[in-house]
DNA sequence: GTCTATAGACGGATAGAC
DNA sequence: GTCTATCCGTCTATAGAC
């Protein structure tokens, strides 16, 4: 097997570097998980995957660096539930039904992981801040939040502002409050009934949101 | 003057402690606000005050002790907020100016101290939860928003808990995509009347939820 | 690439003189 | 009460041998 090796050379070196990093993210993540986000240190990654910290060097050029991978980590796995979401809903699936199943989503989303809610959408870790690079991850996890919300009828930048603000909300209140409990979890029905009833009041002009019962 | 020092004894030894305690937190959240508030050190806060970290632990237990305090301090001032606007309401204020003014203020509230912000209502600071002494006045000011919300006839638990993700939504993108502006603030209006729209349609029994024009 | 050793900085907290 | 001196811990990061 691998027949590949002819001229393009050090290709199994960079896959087997692609997965040490690759051990490295995922300790860094279980750490994270266990003994909370600001915790994170470069020695106990290392432990974890059978090294000391200088050899990490070799691997990420500084603790940002890492920080930096598991925020695009972290925004690749929103990305997927989006998509997740999106191809479970029926093509004819009321704008109601679209929203609350993105809220559900989100919301379990948070819950899942208390640390990567905190590295992607707190600003958690001292002094660090996501580099260009890694924010542009983020952009595109938005974009494909517009897209999904663009399927429910809402394309309005001042909408869609409102959506994330009606989820950051839920979510805060119920990890600050209610870590692993469903106090505000069980309110998206609600809260997407209201959002949507707004909507219907208000709509200007003839943009149309697709009615719940066709 | 001061006849008082009869039989009383250190009184003004006691306050001259306080009067000290006062500076140091004042110190703590001028250098809070100014350089963030995880970058607070006891070496700091003494250099503020012209003396050496040691010479805290004369007013204070430890850093704990001190970050209590503050968080303290913040609901505090947080009380004061509430009871100003309060007063401010005509007395018949329909339920949807009392809620955006309480919702405005509240953001305003935020907006006017990062550091504040991030220390009553986000973990922001790693190794520090507030005792349980200090966690009482956060639910202190937590029954003076009930009972401002019961002024607008908001009195279930569930309306309650929706007023509070409503305002944590708008407060947190605020916070963090646009720190200084009014992108989220300005929706205040929209999200009140969206609330309150949603408790008309849904009220049942005979609770009564003032008119806003009677 | 991985290691040992260590630099260099920062933090909270304590001992003991004054 | 305040100080100096110091302990003891944390951390990221680098130098240089192997």
């Amino acid at each position: 097997m691998s027949v590949v090796s002819l001229g393009a050379g050090p290709s199994r070196v960079q896959a087997r570097r692609a997965q040490t990093r690759r051990a490295v993210l995922d300790a860094a993540w279980a750490l994270a998980s266990g003994s909370g986000l600001e915790a994170l240190s470069l020695r106990d990654i290392a432990a974890s995957v059978g090294m000391r910290a200088p050899s990490l060097y070799s691997y990420f050029d500084s603790k940002a660096a890492i920080l930096d991978a598991l925020f695009v980590d972290g925004y690749r796995a929103l990305d997927d539930q989006i998509a997740a979401v999106a191809a479970s809903q029926p093509a004819k699936a009321s704008p109601t039904r679209r929203l609350a199943a993105l809220l559900q989503m989100w919301i379990g989303f948070c819950q899942d992981d208390q640390a990567r809610y905190r590295l992607l959408f707190t600003n958690a870790v001292p002094g660090w801040v996501a580099s260009a690079e890694a924010y542009q991850s983020s952009l595109d996890s938005y974009l494909r939040l517009c897209d999904y919300l663009a399927g429910a009828g809402i394309t309005e930048a001042d909408d869609i502002d409102l959506v994330t603000a009606l989820a950051a909300g839920l979510v805060a209140q119920q990890m600050a409050n209610d870590p692993g409990g469903d106090r505000w979890l069980r309110r998206v029905d609600d809260v997407v009934d209201m959002f949507v009833q707004h909507l219907r009041a208000h709509r200007k002009r003839a943009t149309h949101l697709p009615e719940d019962r066709p």
